[in-house]
DNA sequence: CCGATATGCCGAATCGATTCGGCACGGTGG
DNA sequence: CCACCGTGCCGAATCGATTCGGCATATCGG
């Protein structure tokens, strides 16, 4: 493909050595002298060696890339490519690439990849299935549900019901008590969409102090600004004084909208806090789920599977955390 | 890797030819004829072969996979992961893998990538500059700028400075004078964040209306909302009447601190727009790039950039458009 | 001074597919 | 009957690196 790739064969004739030497000098295996280790060395990144990956790969039956396949009707959010990142970065210390899955388009080389990391699936997401039927180790991160009884090699889950609790009771202790759940529709068949649901309903009808109430409102996939406004409108007419968005994204969406819709109500204390590991908002608690360090943890797992045959285990992901707006404290 | 890989050999083996004939067959190339040409398709999926795509390469000598490359310091931001899938979707539909690159980390096997897609590098960005040395085929979107003359294989870029333009004359059209631009400080060395402020420069200095005035503040990293908010007060004591936001999210969390600050300045006709692609505002234009189609536009360049040694070519990115907010005509 | 051991290096096979040149066979035309 | 050509298939080299077994030469104990 380039003008000329210099190959291992070019650094053995340059130092008057076999290849195999050479290449045991550089990978520091057999038995080489220091000093002819350093003269190959020399001659190596004077010649500009880089070896070639397909080749060393193909040799020795090694992994070339994990792919990264996020859930379709999400996979533009921040989080996501955070997450992404964190895979990417922790991937790379072992030498190996991340390429990014463009749903169903790319099974054709995911066989060929030495196994998948799957975030937030939907129910039976076909990527997965196929990619688990065709024996790739799957990290699956958030459950994955397979009407086929078909298992992720690995589930990695953030502990969302208890940091959900706790979000609903700093609220409830903020003095918080008509809520409202703003989610995305069934659009999202995502594990964690109806697990927040069951959270949110749980608590509100018994889980905290009195006098509470929950009602639930789900949006379009792309929500206008006016379709927010109208929803924050009609929230307040309600009473509502909190709303917990399950989206990343809709909450700043919401707080934009109590902008718009002025009247001093923004003022009056209504918080908006969401379940999804938003950037910070003013007005109410978020979930941050450290996307990165997340990503790397999947990875590392991803890793390990690939190692050993894996056996359909369960892992707790502890990185995440509820994160208060400065200052919030002290109102209410 | 799996439990067994069915090569090419077992195929052949099954079907009793050779594995010349079987390759042939397969991929439609030598002369078989249509009968055994059949019989070995046959065999090959019920044995569920899948050829192994490092030995192909590594004999064709052929294209793996091509990177993906964002600008350090806002590569998490929604627009870029947009952009990345559209840049994947298309190298899939010629059978090419994206993988994510992270920083100089990334470079070792970069150099192994058939090509790669900068988006936004910095001035000097170290990976780009890296891979040019290394003879790789770069399109950079957004100037890549080198102060030792290194130019990208294909420069693409969006019509940025008329995108402006037209925003901010429909900003004086709404009767706004008092501009403010907001960027985030010096992090991002990316061209398109000086573009911005020089467009802003020349046109509140003489381009508009009579009785202009421009000012310009910037931000770090990740702005907390608290900061955000001082200065939206600050803005408002100003008398700033349009707040321009050079760098996606920022916009939104602008309109978001309005609806803390409050007091009926939000309802005020200050209007926040936004030069970065944000997703709507609810008080004034945006620009809006459509990144998908932008990354995928990307890719088909970097395709053609492979084919044949290239010649520093630059190319315009026509998808850019303005969006209003609906019903933002109505007021001011 | 001799057999044993360690050291430094190399030949050749291998990973899995692609591809060029060539072999054998049957048919055609003169 | 022979020269010639088209068809169907195969052998072997190749891409670039890894790796095992082995061959000299040097070193050492007795």
């Amino acid at each position: 493909m380039n003008p000329r790739t210099v190959t291992l064969i070019d650094v053995a004739r340059r130092v008057g050595l076999s290849r195999t030497t050479v290449s045991e000098a550089l990978s520091g295996k057999g038995r080489v002298s220091d000093e002819t280790r350093e003269r190959v060395r020399a001659a190596a990144d004077e010649l500009g060696y880089v070896g070639n990956r397909l080749a060393r790969q193909l040799r020795t039956r090694s992994i070339g890339a994990i792919g990264y396949h996020g859930p379709l009707e999400a996979r533009d959010l921040e989080f996501y490519m955070r997450f992404a990142f964190g895979v990417a970065g922790e991937a790379l210390t072992w030498g190996v690439d991340t390429v990014l899955m463009v749903g169903e388009d790319s099974l054709s080389s995911g066989r060929q990849l030495g196994g998948v990391i799957a975030v937030d699936p939907g129910v039976d997401d076909p990527v997965v299935t196929a990619l688990i039927r065709a024996q790739v180790p799957v990290v699956a991160v958030g459950r994955y549900e397979s009407s086929e009884g078909l298992r992720a090699a690995v589930t990695l889950e953030a502990r969302h019901a208890e940091l959900q609790k706790d979000l609903l009771e700093r609220l409830g202790r903020k003095g918080c008590r008509r809520f409202e759940l703003w989610g995305m529709s069934a659009d999202i068949t995502s594990a964690f969409v109806s697990d927040a649901q069951h959270v949110f309903e749980a608590w509100t009808s018994k889980g905290g102090p009195s006098g509470l109430s929950g009602a639930t409102r789900t949006f379009a996939k792309n929500p206008t600004p006016e379709s927010v406004q109208r929803a924050v409108r009609e929230a307040l007419d309600r009473g509502v004084d909190a709303i917990v968005c399950g989206v990343q994204g809709l909450a700043t969406q919401a707080e934009q909208a109590l902008a718009q819709v002025g009247d001093s109500a923004g003022r009056a204390g209504i918080a908006v806090a969401s379940f999804a590991s938003d950037p910070p908002l003013a007005t109410g608690p978020v979930i941050d789920l450290s996307p990165r360090e997340y990503g790397a943890t999947a990875a590392r797992l991803l890793s390990d599977a690939m190692a050993e045959p894996p056996v359909g285990a369960h892992v707790w992901f502890e990185g995440g955390r509820l994160v208060d707006p400065q200052g919030w404290g002290q109102r209410a």
